[in-house]
RNA sequence: GGCCCCGUCGUCUAGCGGUUAGGACGUCGGCCUCUCACGCCGAUAACACGAGUUCGAUUCUCGUCGGGGUCACCA
């Protein structure tokens, strides 16, 4: 239907810079960035900051920024440039208003004079005779004259017959009848564009062939085939996505700071544990949950993008986060390293010891669930000495328990070797002669060792730790234990 | 209310006429174990309802009910 075929795919991420970026602008811009990876088509960043009241900024700041530390690069827009440059629309309103003026001259667009006060009180009269009437414009201003000295808006001239259709990517055909289509403003007072007016200019002008968005634009999206077909140009393909929801079932908005990329970077998810997670909502790939970002690459169709709305779920986004740093072929080291050194640095860990922490990370994967519980997991090896937790050292840093661990110091001196085979090996031959149990005298070492009673196997922290601190911990352990 | 869309476990989903309706998260048991985790095993729980079409419907059609989106000089 659709021109296609050579043409080369253009698709475009079009934020209004009036908040933070949510989890679900991002799954609509990870769908796109996928398919462009893929298909070897060009990402656009084009920003829609028309509305002057609601856009900053710092807001545009904090979406680039959060893209490009998702890894959403773009191939044209801010910072990069393009071909089709400027890629602010706030720079681009000469151009809205030649063409707003071309569809006046032909015929297509009229000036409209009445006031918004106007427009509110006859819509607040027909509310009071009927509260479920639906208010239209009912076209005072469409043969009216010109009338220089007054403000005005500018309105498309909707056909009130036939109907609107297009075949939607993700939810096939839709058909629209233009009768419940009203003469929509295309551009206001201030000589600002309206959204529709704006992004259909932009569209056609940046040669975008494929917009992917979230359904809650499926409305817009007559509106803006009938501007094309105004204009005499042909729509791209339109592909929408169904509804992420909040946990409650209530529509996520940038107000819902909770629900911002900004927000669970802080709480130490990966990008990949926040892309993996959105990517599976609303499209499938059989029973596979958990993909690598080049996986996604390869794999993401559209053929599995579901049509129903779903809800946020806090727990498994979790799940997902955790799976995605837990994995080394997924996270591998030298990421884990650079994405959790913020987090320590809170912690007051600025310089960690790069040995030290390349040895302690493999043993802290499985069980930190984000890179603030690595922060914290991995807090004990660099802080010297290791912050004692005072229920810990009440039950196990015993003067029961202080011989033990004066012994298991004098023992583990005279291991050559401190890695986990070997220092297991003497501690075990330890335990035998002495006839104590591995349980009297674990947590203790523990808590000499970490400062806490729940840490990685004993053995691997001692081996991470290395010898000179293994020993000096479990002798000031030992003294403490002694003072009780 | 008009217009548009959707409907499989609590949640994300597989399924594309014949399945004991599968997986994951969660929850509840158990195993493993030097702690905490990881891991493993098991249990729990779904085709909204009603008519058709068909030898046979979760799957196709229609209706009902339910949910959502949108109707701005926001995007």
């Amino acid at each position: 239907m659709l021109t296609a075929g050579a043409m080369t795919l253009r698709m475009r991420f079009a934020p209004s810079p009036s908040g933070y970026l949510h989890v679900g602008n991002v799954r609509s811009t990870l769908f796109t960035w996928l398919w462009c990876q893929s298909q070897g088509g060009r990402f656009i960043l084009r920003v829609e900051d028309t509305d002057q009241e609601r856009s900053s900024i710092d807001s545009v700041r904090a979406v680039l920024d959060d893209l490009q530390w998702l890894g959403l690069q773009w191939d044209e827009g801010p910072e990069v440039g393009g071909p089709y440059a400027p890629y602010f629309q706030s720079e681009r309103r000469a151009i809205y208003k030649q063409h707003t003026e071309q569809l006046i001259r032909e015929g297509k667009a009229y000036r409209c004079y009445c006031t918004k006060e106007e427009l509110d009180a006859q819509r607040e009269a027909l509310k009071a005779k009927n509260p479920k009437a639906n208010f239209v414009y009912p076209g005072t201003c469409r043969d009216r004259k010109d009338q220089p000295d007054l403000p005005f808006v500018v309105r498309f001239r909707s056909p009130t017959t036939g109907s609107t259709d297009f075949t939607d990517r993700v939810f096939g055909f839709i058909s629209t009848p233009n009768s419940a289509q009203q003469d929509f403003v295309l551009m206001r007072t201030d000589g600002y564009p309206l959204y529709n007016l704006a992004a259909t200019i932009d569209d056609h002008l940046m040669d975008i062939t494929f917009v992917v968005r979230g359904r809650d634009h499926i409305g817009n999206t007559p509106q803006q085939i009938l501007l094309y077909r105004a204009f005499g140009w042909e729509p791209p393909e339109f592909g929408h996505l169904p509804m992420m929801l909040s946990q409650k079932g209530e529509k996520l908005s940038k107000r819902n700071a909770d629900v911002s990329v900004k927000d669970y970077r802080d709480r130490g998810y990966t990008p990949m544990g926040i892309l993996n997670y959105l990517v599976r909502f609303g499209w499938s790939f059989g029973d596979q949950e958990i993909f690598s970002r080049q996986q996604l690459i390869d794999l993401f169709n559209w053929d599995h993008v579901n049509k129903g709305d779903g809800k946020f779920d806090e727990r498994k986004f979790a799940d997902v986060a955790f799976e995605q740093l837990k994995r080394p072929e997924l996270t591998p080291l030298d990421e884990y390293i650079a994405y959790v050194r913020p987090f320590l640095a809170a912690r007051g860990i600025e310089n960690p010891n790069e040995d030290l922490l390349r040895r302690a990370i493999p043993g802290i994967r499985e069980r930190a669930r984000n890179l603030v519980d690595a922060a914290f997991d991995l807090d004990f090896y660099f802080r010297d000495p290791p912050e004692l937790d005072e229920k810990a050292k009440q039950k196990f840093l015993t003067p029961a328990a202080a011989p033990h661990l004066s012994a298991l110091r004098g023992v583990l001196e005279s291991v050559s070797e401190f890695a986990p085979e070997p220092l297991e090996a003497a501690f075990k031959r330890w335990l035998e002669a002495s006839g104590l149990s591995l349980k009297e005298v674990a947590q203790p070492a523990r808590v000499a060792l970490t400062g806490r009673s729940a840490s990685p196997p004993l053995f691997d922290v001692m081996a991470a730790l290395g010898k000179e601190l293994s020993l000096e911990r479990l002798a000031r352990g030992a003294e403490i234990a002694r003072a009780g």
